[in-house]
DNA sequence: CCTATAACCTACTAAAACAGTCGAATTACT
DNA sequence: AGTAATTCGACTGTTTTAGTAGGTTATAGG
């Protein structure tokens, strides 16, 4: 399903804040104890404030903290967030002319996805965070 | 698990291939017949007989075969023939001063690796050419 | 032997995605 | 005002993907 590398450190940074909950994290701070380019977490950061998974206070204790439950946060909606909808086909809607085999391997990729759903949409932050894993 | 036109075309080629057997097919004959790209195809079609999946002969009755029954032939194999190994973590290794998290998120790809893998190494060229899928 | 057909192989190109940087603006305190 | 931090958009370099082009090789029929 092809991590990039916007998904590995969004989430490194954000079991980092699981971590330290209830205490926020400056990026400097997530950066420099994982080991993370500063300027590009701090874009990733941006894009999760936008989708409201993670919300950051100025001075006088800066630094970024999650806004929910670490239990509520599934990495699933983290991957949604920053890289839309992990899919596995390329013809996202297939054509009504499609033919049988066309069809069929349509099923299969349906098939994939629900696979893979089945495992990013169920474990969460504090699942990880806690060492909690599906086999 | 992001499929790529390679495995897309070589899926529909081999599918084609299954629902001709025992004919051969050309080329030229399931580009048409497909609306692939002839020249991509030739080459996926290259890669597809190095990895012995497909053997084609010349004159009088050219054209490629599968070198294998169909039920034989697994969704995987084909996928590592082109594209290699499909795996969801970035790290295909983890060192071995790897922090907790680390180690979580590495279990955490190998259980999607796992649920993918028990799609795509189940489900054959029969399977799709005679549409029985898996729920 | 000659020609047609079709596979085969290497190299090449255009476009997209990915990873990451840079700089300037903004905010909220002290 | 000064400072420490976030915020935003533009920008760059690299890799992957998709596909083309051109030339070579193999095998039959005539």
């Amino acid at each position: 399903m092809n991590v990039t590398a916007r998904v590995d450190y969004a989430l490194r940074a954000l079991l980092a804040l699981a971590v330290a909950e209830p205490s926020a994290l400056t990026a400097q701070a997530l950066a420099d104890r994982h080991d993370l380019p500063l300027t590009f977490l701090q874009s990733i950061l941006g894009e999760l404030r936008r989708a409201r998974l993670v919300h950051n206070q100025r001075l006088p204790m800066p630094g970024y903290r999650l806004t929910r439950a670490a239990e509520s946060i599934s990495v699933g909606e983290i991957i949604r967030a920053l890289d839309g909808d992990p899919t596995t086909g390329r013809d996202h809607d297939l054509p009504d002319d499609a033919g049988e085999v066309v069809r069929s391997l349509h099923q299969l990729w349906k098939a994939a996805d629900t696979a893979l759903l089945g495992v990013i949409d169920t474990v969460t932050l504090a699942d990880l965070r806690d060492g909690r894993l599906p086999a």
